[in-house]
DNA sequence: TCTTTTTTCTGAGCACGCTCATTTAACCCC
DNA sequence: GGGGTTAAATGAGCGTGCTCAGAAAAAAGA
């Protein structure tokens, strides 16, 4: 049974469609792995094929999302100051996953806040990713190096937007936005 | 049936006693409720009247340290700067909950990071306890009060130190206290 | 002493995430 | 076309955290 790449790369997205639909309505908890397969039109087993856990499917969807934030920050011309950028940045990411807003916080759990440090599992990617993106910007702010313990301050800071933004109720989450506004001032003051 | 209020304190202690040693020495995922109940002479069912959930167990178990160490520092007469006696304050929090370092992220997961604003279920105590904590060591630093947000920004900084802290490799956790040090001058400046 | 009431304990059983032996089917070679 | 090889799909089944109807036992009432 030989299957094509594309015909592989359209059952993994029928499985994040129909996920994201139960996740939406049902929530992340009251969705079942046997749902999603149903919906996806898979057996549960096939399911594990294409994702290696249920939260897996989220931090796929999270991916995609930050990655359209990323490049589209990578194209913005540089603003006056770094934190205007890391601002915009953030800003940009969190507009990209507002969809996942309600059930992200598994990811959260397992793929920010363990990996403290060092790459652990392989799944230290949207770690990875985003510092990436800082250091470049900082780089177009002619700060050639950040020291890996003000990363470490900065990854806490940015942790903590997230997690107060997925249980945010304000309206449109402004609160999160004046929370990243306080952090990031606070930490290029520094 | 009716038990003795000591029974019942005895019986807690039991459990907390024998999933202490077992989590120590076969992890948390591998310790299952079942054993735990066996170690503590119980039955499966019985355990989940003394606590909610497995995490629970381990929450209860940091709760103790965490208010020996406020006990702690609610004695200790105030040091010359806010920051040294938060440092001091995080700093005798983690010598008390050493023992649980390495079974500590499904609490911090739960208890900690996504009770980003509100006290959500009734389950943010340990939270709502560390923050009295910090406002009465900024009282006595002549700090009448301080904003939401702000306190919203040290809780960033204090997860992101205990997230560090749980994945810490460094021999006696000394990244940590640096992470520590810089996140608390950081924001004492501020 | 014998019911009745109340509280606690009990373990079979449920639902879930995930696994893995087996089946299915695409491709290759002759 | 038919046999062989290999990649992918399948779903019964496992182990887990947790539940809940019923049993057990202590206290209260008679």
């Amino acid at each position: 049974m030989r299957i094509t790449a594309e015909e592989k790369e359209a059952t993994r997205e029928r499985i994040e469609g129909a996920a994201l639909e139960l996740f939406r309505t049902r929530g992340f908890e009251a969705t079942t792995t046997r749902d999603i397969a149903k919906a996806a039109q898979i057996a549960t087993g096939t399911l594990f094929n294409y994702f290696v856990a249920k939260e897996s499917i989220v931090a796929a969807l999270a991916e995609e999302g930050l990655a359209k934030a990323h490049a589209a920050a990578e194209k913005q011309p540089a603003a006056e100051t770094l934190e205007e950028d890391l601002f915009a940045l953030v800003a940009a990411e969190l507009r990209q996953i507002r969809p996942l807003r309600k059930f992200i916080t598994p990811v959260l759990e397992t793929a920010l806040c363990p990996l403290a440090s060092a790459t652990q599992n392989g799944e230290a990617t949207l770690r990875i990713r985003h510092l990436e993106s800082v250091a470049r910007i900082a780089r177009a702010h002619g700060v050639a190096e950040i020291s890996p313990i003000a990363l470490q301050v900065y990854w806490s800071l940015y942790t903590g937007v997230l997690a107060y933004w997925a249980a945010d109720k304000s309206p449109k989450q402004e609160d999160t936005l004046a929370l990243l506004d306080n952090s990031f001032y606070m930490f290029s003051a520094w």
